[in-house]
DNA sequence: CGTCCCTTTGAGGGCCTTCAAACTGTGTGG
DNA sequence: CCACACAGTTTGAAGGCCCTCAAAGGGACG
């Protein structure tokens, strides 16, 4: 039950004939249970598959010389980690399962050839590429300008629209598998610190908190604090 | 005298026929001298052109709810702006020059036209994106984890390296053309603590100031201490 | 000689870190 | 059913990094 298909994904970016889409569906893909924490990709490893997250969280990250872990990116139910397709070495970070999680394998092989041969998945996955660049230009600014209560804020209302795009959310409210020690990771703040700012924001009303998830109880509020612009969704079949 | 072409740029990363680099290239291409502070591509305003800087430095930023300015990401001499090429509506940020530069446009439309045609075009674009993308990503660890000192430090030493591809470094001196406010607003930190950070690591001996100019004088040390590794250099013709 | 831009220095305070430890809930084994 | 371990959350206290406001110093230019 493969909710979310290579396919598919591309096919929102630009359109694909049934053929091509068979082609990248047939393709020998695979999918895997994974355990929290379990690894998706290995730093170093020459890269063979292009992983698309089916359920539960996964994470991309990087250590520090002194072993503190920075969370480059969240992998939410959906998410195509195109990243390694076109990279010309092994990677240097980790993907990493957060929450148990099913993720889907597409070997890059076949994938790479139809690339070279097919303009269309070509442009198709250079839209998708795009979108991602967008996606981290966005994770710039709160940690360039914003402080930790409107870091954390940022984040909720990033994860919301992510998740409110797949069904995910509703309400304002969304799943939060995260422990407080991996939102600091992301953040690039201390887990302490994390735990008194958002104690904070529920004291001022602003989320609410049960196990498992978060509230936006005043999401214009916050929006408008954080400079918050809902992220344009991807199109249902753009231009070039 | 266009020192970097388009198709010269892209060819690193896919091998491209002359027939196509005659017409990437041919394309009504045109070149500015702009003045520092002159906009480069305008927030909101459909785009027309991809830019590529021959000289002088830009930068893409973005402004805070406060008007508080977020450099997103440098453009040195060589560097292509991709971006807005694939983006499906007007771009949110602005391209500003930080001195004085001279900038190529090359009209959207041809180049659109042949990403949708040319499979071996649309994979070097790719490439490129995907390059871009890992840029981005080196950018997060230093901001994520990195104190002041050691972000200035990992600046230095990713300029350095920039610079040295497109020969402006040597013995590991390089033009720093920037104020040390636009070094703020870069890393994320005040004008003032720029200045005194400086300061202390002139006075430690890992760099010598000079007016326009900055040596790195401990490579090695420096980058142990923030976990540099040399970016991988676009290849000379490369896989997929 | 005055203006402008940028750099530099000082003083004070707040945000966030750091170290430490208590508290809570959940699963496991005796 | 209780004891215990374990993971995660919460709270306290102290201190440092960095911000903020303010202003002086230096160089380029008219």
């Amino acid at each position: 039950m493969a909710t979310f298909s290579l396919s598919e994904r591309l096919d929102r970016f630009c359109a694909l004939s049934d053929e091509v889409k068979e082609h990248l569906n047939g393709s020998n893909s695979f999918q895997r249970l994974l355990e929290s924490r379990a690894e998706v990709l290995r730093p170093g490893e020459p890269i063979a598959y292009v992983p698309i997250v089916q359920s539960g969280w996964i994470a991309t990250y990087d250590l520090t010389p002194d072993g503190r872990r920075a969370i480059l990116e969240l992998g939410l139910p959906g998410d195509v980690l195109s990243g390694p397709l076109h990279a010309r070495e092994p990677i240097g970070y980790t993907v990493q399962a957060l929450t148990s999680a099913t993720v889907t394998f597409h070997p890059v092989e076949p994938i790479v050839e139809l690339i070279r041969t097919n303009a269309r998945v070509a442009a198709a996955f250079l839209r998708l590429e795009t979108y991602q660049h967008e996606r981290l230009q966005e994770r710039l600014l709160p940690l360039l300008q914003l402080r930790s209560y409107e870091k954390i804020a940022h984040l909720f209302l990033d994860l919301h629209a992510r998740l409110d795009a797949v069904g995910m959310a509703a309400n304002g409210r969304f799943p939060m598998p995260l422990n407080q020690a991996t939102l600091a990771d992301h953040l690039g703040m201390h887990e302490v610190h994390v735990n008194r700012v958002l104690r904070r924001m529920d004291d001022d009303g602003y989320v609410a908190r049960e196990k498992g998830y978060i509230t936006i109880l005043d999401h214009a509020t916050l929006a408008e604090m954080v400079g918050f612009r809902g992220r344009p969704r991807p199109p249902r079949h753009g231009g070039a």
